[in-house]
DNA sequence: GACATCACG
DNA sequence: ACGTACGTGATGTCT
């Protein structure tokens, strides 16, 4: 459904001048900003939140109106306009203007005489119109299409005022009775009279029970004496009330449906107009392509059809769009059938017939896969792969829309959506088929990610072994330590209520209470930090200090690990099964989510024991765990082809060790252990695309000397800094960057303007092809090993990903020939200038294996 | 739902 | 004068 939204441009202003009169908003010129940015942030927060596919805003014209005319006395009682607001309008205009967002107005007419006309118009054809106002005029023109949206005190409770709602509140039938209401109770804000001694309690009940003015008037007689008598008095000038009160919806404005389609912000503009009156908190509300919703698109034809006939169709062409639920959904061109798993097993399973679909990743599938969803996402990591935005993008059609069929039953309704929307992607598949190849992104589709898909869902089915005993007895004894060191963190701050978790209540100890550090600053949102960097620089002035870093380590164990893991674990199997997904990060690694097992803690004693929790499905079995080494300083070390740091990996010496003996300029065995610290900083740093500002901060050293430390980098490994600079202008060029595999990032921000965004596409320009090209490598060693394992009929299985690590459960008669076959076929998956090795280790549990 | 914090590579 | 090392996910607080 396409949503207009008409905002009552003055009524919002003068909202914004109360709200801000006692605090107003003033910027480091001086001026008071508090109507510009009360409005502005109002404006994008509507955006944000309602996503309206059109939007207008309008003002009341300068000069007269026609109620003027009627009326000379009309608004004459109302003081004269705060000099703030007439101040805000002009600027209010480029701000406006420059967010692409259309003003309506007419001279001769108020705004809400044009909202009402344009509100008429649009809800006839096919809108849900909301006018947002406070004022209670614009009731009137409430209908099933048209809602008054009323802003809320503090922005989140805006109220949508529906026609039943409306009627409720008055107690009338009809909200174009909101008119006779209106007349009978006057208008004091507008100089409109009334009749004397009624007031909105009064009116409302009379037009209830009479209809309206008119239906008062042929009843008088029935009123109270006393209100006959107010009636009496009031009616030569009741008509002309209810004529000023009474919006016009004939308003002589030509305004074209394209005209109020969301726009594009014009960001120069934007930009400008927010550094000039510092609306820092407001750039992120911006709307850009993405956040704003499209408009309305034609629904996808499709049909239903005998299931035969879909699955003769599918043997014939070789093809089927699939879409897996409760059932499976079958479609072949625009036609579609529901029937259960076991009636489509043997389709799904004959690997002659390739699957086309969204969300393919099911063991039950065989034959390539065709998913949509991934497919897009290398045509671009970073934008959505929902399946309702590539129907609206590659078919024109809306997918969200539905439910039009009113009567259906819901599983019928269930059906017929999932139907369209796999009819949907099965017309979709081709044309990602073809960007895919125009862009070179096919081999990298067939090669990598289509044989990934059923990999990653064999590990999900198969899931990791967990020993909840030994995770429920670390709890008891890790939950006792907790309280033991929340009670002395307690004691030392002589606060028995300190919450130890609110980073808040923490600073307010720290810095107010025990003044621990003078200089420390509140920021911005009025809190201290207090993040584990700035606590460890003051752990030495109190001993509470280390106390709630210690709890801070402790509790997240707990709550983020130990307790929670064992809830996880199926019951069926006891063990974990995570979602690994495929089409998420910008660089192509996977991710593991519900639970995340890709950070499962090893860097510190007590987090590594929770990985003693991880062990084989057979107990005579193995946990194998194969990590390969440095794989992305070897990639820079290939990509870069720098000959020393090419050199540093040549005969399997310590990199960061041959790291510092050149940039120190001495031998290898004199390096010291701060300077190989280091030089793996820097070799990390160079990775991330570095910077001084932020090898500075990892090695607690000034700008200054970061800047040296990298000059001096940079010097050791020319080639180094030559391919950043490659890369960076490569990216400059084209628009994005690539992996040896053809994977794409593409880097709108590489010639931007703004420093900041401009220095992290750079940044990100260094660091996809590492990353990216590392995370293709173990794709492409999972497929290598995969293959082995069935080829060789292994009954051991791979369970795990972690970014450069695979883990294993592993029989107990295959632990030997496991760790050399997966050694072999990671080490040999693709051929650098510099050699990849993998560190293969087996153990009882997965700590053992490292 | 935003933010701060912290677990991993 | 800004405001930054790259990529993730889960939890708790607070509004």
């Amino acid at each position: 459904m396409n949503t207009l939204y008409l905002i009552d441009g003055h009524a919002l202003i003068f909202r914004m001048y109360y709200a801000f009169l006692r605090r107003p908003m003033v910027n480091s010129k001086g001026e008071d900003t508090s109507i510009l940015f009360g409005f502005t942030k109002y404006l994008l927060e509507l955006i944000a939140r309602e996503k309206p596919t059109h939007l207008a805003v309008t003002f009341d014209p300068p000069g007269g109106t026609f109620r003027h005319e009627l009326y000379p006395e009309y608004k004459a009682t109302r003081a004269a306009t705060p000099e703030l607001v007439r101040a805000a309008l002009e600027p209010l205009a480029a701000i406006v203007a420059a967010l692409d967002i259309p003003v309506l107005m007419k001279p001769g007419f108020e705004a809400d005489d044009v909202i009402g006309t344009v509100a008429k118009a649009f809800a006839g054809s096919g809108f849900d119109v909301y006018m947002v106002t406070p004022d209670k005029d614009l009731g009137q023109i409430v209908d099933d299409h048209i809602f008054q949206y009323k802003p809320g005190k503090s922005g989140a409770d805006n109220e949508i005022l529906s026609k039943e709602a409306l009627c409720e509140r008055y107690g009338i039938a009809d909200p174009r009775q909101i008119v006779d209401i209106l007349a009978i109770w006057g208008d004091a804000a507008d100089n409109v009279k009334g009749v004397a001694g009624i007031g909105e309690v009064g009116a409302r009940k009379l037009v209830a029970k009479y209809g309206s003015l008119e239906g008062i008037e042929a009843h008088l007689d029935e009123l109270p004496p006393r209100q006959q008598e107010a009636f009496r008095e009031a009616m030569p000038h009741l008509g002309l009330s209810k004529e000023l009160v009474t919006i016009r919806t004939d308003v002589d404005i030509a305004v074209e449906e394209s005209q109020l389609r969301i726009g594009r912000p014009d960001e120069q503009q934007v930009a400008a107009l927010f550094s000039r009156y510092e609306f820092n908190s407001l750039r992120g509300l911006v709307p850009t392509l993405e956040t704003v919703r499209e408009p309305e698109r034609r629904a996808l034809a499709c049909t239903d059809a005998p299931a035969e006939e879909i699955l003769r169709e599918a043997r014939r062409t070789g093809r089927v769009a699939v879409r897996l639920t409760d059932h499976v959904i079958l479609a072949s061109g625009d036609r579609y059938c529901v029937l259960p798993y076991s009636d489509a097993a043997p389709v799904l399973a004959d690997a002659s017939i390739e699957k086309c679909g969204f969300g393919l990743k099911h063991t039950a599938l065989k034959g390539p896969l065709y998913d949509i969803e991934i497919m897009h996402y290398l045509l671009n990591p970073e934008r959505s792969h929902k399946l309702e935005t590539l129907a609206a993008a590659y078919l024109d059609t809306d997918l969200t829309e539905s439910g039009q069929d009113g009567q259906l039953m819901l599983f019928d309704f269930e059906d017929k959506a999932g139907g369209r929307a796999c009819v949907a992607a099965g017309l979709i598949e081709p044309l990602l088929r073809k960007e895919l190849q125009d862009q070179h992104l096919w081999d990298l589709y067939t090669r990598i990610e289509m044989p990934l898909i059923g990999i990653l869902a064999n590990m999900e089915a198969t899931g990791v072994k967990i020993d909840p005993r030994m995770l429920s007895d670390y709890s008891r004894l890790l939950s006792k330590e907790l309280l033991q060191i929340e009670k002395e963190a307690r004691d030392l701050a002589g606060e028995p209520a300190l919450n130890l978790s609110s980073p808040r209540q923490i600073g307010v100890v720290l810095y107010e209470k025990l003044g621990l550090n003078p200089r420390v600053k509140k920021s911005r949102n009025d809190s201290y930090p207090t993040d584990e960097e700035t606590l460890s620089e003051i752990e030495d002035r109190h001993p509470i200090v280390g106390k709630i870093l210690e709890f801070r380590a402790v509790k997240k164990l707990l709550s983020t690990y130990i307790d929670p893991l064992p809830t996880l674990v199926s019951p069926v199997d006891g063990k974990v099964h995570t979602t690994f997904t495929q089409a998420l990060t910008a660089t192509g690694r996977l991710s593991s989510l519900k639970p995340n097992l890709q950070n499962i803690p090893i860097r510190t004693e007590r987090g590594m024991k929770i990985r003693e929790a991880f062990v084989p499905s057979d107990p005579d079995g193995w946990i194998v765990s194969a990590d390969y080494s440095q794989i992305e300083l070897r990639l820079m070390a290939h990509l870069s082809g720098d000959p020393h740091l090419v050199a540093g990996f040549a005969h399997g010496a310590d990199v960061h060790r041959a790291t510092a003996a050149r940039i120190f300029h001495v031998a290898p065995e004199d390096v010291t252990a701060e300077q190989r610290r280091h030089a793996k900083v820097a070799n990390f740093g160079i990775i991330y695309g570095i910077s001084a500002f932020g090898l500075s901060q990892r090695m607690g050293i000034p700008r200054s000397e970061a800047r040296a430390f990298i000059e001096a980098y940079f010097k050791s490994y020319p080639g180094v800094r030559d391919y950043m600079d490659r890369v960076v202008a490569e990216a400059r060029e084209k628009g994005y960057v690539e992996t040896l595999f053809g994977r794409k990032r593409f880097l709108p921000d590489i010639n931007s303007k703004n420093a900041v965004a401009r220095g992290l596409a750079e940044r990100n320009a260094v660091n996809a092809p590492i990353q990216g090209g590392a995370a293709d490598i173990i794709k492409l060693a999972m497929i290598a090993v995969s293959r082995r394992l069935e080829a060789d009929g292994f009954r051991s299985k791979m369970v795990l990903q972690v970014h450069d690590e695979l883990v294993f459960d592993v029989v107990a008669d295959e632990r030997d020939r496991i760790v050399e076959m997966v050694k072999q076929e990671m080490e040999s998956v693709c051929n650098l200038s510099v050699p990849l090795i993998t560190e293969c280790n087996y153990g009882k549990n997965w700590r053992e294996a490292h």
